[in-house]
DNA sequence: GCTATCTTCGCAATCGATTGCGGGAAAATC
DNA sequence: GATTTTCCCGCAATCGATTGCGAAGATAGC
């Protein structure tokens, strides 16, 4: 930002005439004369003028931008909420600021405060998953800047949220498996912190229960990435022969585990069923094709967009917090029987 | 933006100052006795007085801020791009806005032009497909505004460019497949008109006159993509009696086309032997795993900074562009023979 | 006691754009 | 010809922060 892009200053300069005429004449104030009008107008269109969205932000109290905060952008699904939120946002007239906490509850923090530096409108977050206090939030929140959360939400905070229904979507993963005869299934997840985790845990254990399996302990174990899988292959494979099924907290998890079993002689889904979480692309392209549970990533971040945008321009109104659920759909494919 | 975080002459009128004492106190300037500096910033603490970032932009001509234009952040290509050049600009202060064109080159024109309306400091800009003038990013350059293309950049801009060796990626993919057996290798490529497509196809014909084999027109279609294989699924079902080897332009199309052959009771890699390029992730997963060459997208976007940074922060030097060009590296999986 | 020096702070301009208010000149009215 | 109205446009403040310059008040020096 070294140059001098013309300001409305130049333009007066030039011109011989004062800032305000120029930019009374720009947007075509009655009170400037159609000749002096026309006069800045070309001038301005030919020096190609264009008005320093700062100054504006700062003069208006608005600055159009609106902040995300995600933890990693390099996963599918949170780059497609980011599509659905930049879709909505192009289309007013805002633009995104994007920042990683890279799973940081730290840098999650210096984040906030950053694009609360940088004015934004609004702030649409998905925690990390090491915040443990929500102060940033709440100071975001207090300061009227709206806040609306997505996938990983802050119980704490009282705002709109945009959630996928993981327990139902367990639920419905883990009855599939059973009634295609699965009695002892293995569920790879995630730390107990985690509430998205904890959702789909209970529903898994919600649909062993709606059909009289007993659950057994030593059948959850935690494990919720590719890392994971391969640091706990001989628990993994110690339990593989007592099993029938696999419900991973993720696809990618599911894919790694449905790698091993199959390394080890397991068919797929004969011995073992497989599935997943999420509905990341890669399932649809591994062998055997994993049945899992489609999160919606474009759309949330379409609704999530939209929530906000709503509170930002109704700042005066009480807002009832809206918690939007989108229901995960079945994605039946080859790891799971029919 | 409806709130009015405190500002600097919130504090100065609270406590009976100038504007002007509480700025110098808040940096330590000499001026200023210890009594007052303390009291401010005791009072400054208390109410969580942060710099406004837009104010200081402004004055400071200076906005440490800096655009990124991508064609769709949804390609881990393009998201490890992302991380990377993140991960410079966060150790160094600089946020980052990120503007997808959506491959659409009108879009791409608007996305640079409200960039530079925000005062970015600086531009890095992979191109989409379907861009072909170029006065956009003139239009930056000329106005002191740094830009650094990477991946799909800008031949007629005279700036720095952060590449992969297409052609040598190409050449030794193709290489990798006839010398592993391979005589009739089917090419799936882009439009000629893509730069880097053009490469790859050139680095295979490269391969294939290094070994003495003829050029056959009718092994290199135009199919990039995964709906591509499925539009042009008899013309490639056509091709494959004939062929012993398919390298795709991409890993999603190489996928594709081997899922299709591997359908058609093809055994990989025997029968045929397929290779992409990029190494997604997914190349790692599906069955055979996908020979492909490494695209360091995460290097990349750090290199890509790193040689904005230096533009920026020496505005008064000629800039000899530099070219840095990455070599992929072959990544030898299952879909091709030993 | 008077001048010189130093300490400490405020005024005002600046960055770029907006906007209420007021004022000068031309046109209209009596 | 004097007054009022209308038309055009500029002044100055504002948004938040910075900074050169100048100016009080205190202290020191003689």
């Amino acid at each position: 930002m070294k140059q001098h892009l013309t300001s409305i200053n130049d333009i007066a300069k030039a011109l011989g005439v004062s800032a305000s005429t120029v930019s009374r004449a720009l947007k075509d104030h009655p009170d400037i004369s159609q000749a002096t009008r026309e006069r800045i107008k070309a001038f301005a269109e030919k020096v190609n003028y264009r008005p320093n969205a700062l100054a504006l932000s700062l003069k208006k109290q608005v600055s159009f931008t609106i902040g995300i905060v995600i933890p990693e952008i390099i996963h599918h699904f949170f780059s497609s909420v980011i599509s659905g939120i930049e879709e909505i946002a192009y289309g007013k007239g805002y633009r995104v600021m994007i920042c990683q906490s890279n799973e940081d509850a730290k840098r999650e923090r210096t984040n906030i405060q950053a694009l609360l530096d940088h004015r934004v409108d609004g702030l649409l977050v998905c925690m990390s998953k090491t915040t443990s206090g929500f102060s940033h939030f709440a100071d975001a929140f207090n300061n009227q800047v709206p806040v609306v959360f997505f996938d990983r939400v802050c119980k704490e905070i009282d705002t709109d949220k945009v959630i996928t229904d993981d327990f139902n979507g367990a639920r419905l993963i883990t009855s599939h498996l059973i009634e295609t005869g699965c009695r002892n299934i293995l569920h790879l997840g995630t730390h107990p912190q985690l509430d998205i985790g904890q959702e789909r845990f209970q529903g898994y254990l919600k649909a062993l229960y709606e059909h009289d399996i007993p659950y057994n302990s030593q059948l959850a174990i935690v494990c919720d990435t590719m890392d994971a899988v391969s640091a706990q292959t001989e628990l993994i494979k110690s339990l593989l022969p007592q099993i029938d099924g696999i419900f991973a907290v993720n696809d990618s998890t599911a894919i790694a585990a449905m790698r091993l079993a199959k390394s080890l002689g397991y068919k797929i889904p004969e011995n073992i069923a497989v599935a997943g979480f999420g509905d990341d692309p890669v399932a649809a392209l591994v062998d055997p094709s994993l049945t899992t549970a489609q999160q919606k990533g474009y759309e949330m971040g379409m609704e999530a967009m939209n929530l906000l945008l709503n509170r930002i321009s109704n700042p005066e109104t009480i807002h009832t917090p809206r918690i939007k659920v989108f229901e995960p759909a079945l994605r039946k494919r080859q790891s799971t029987r029919f």
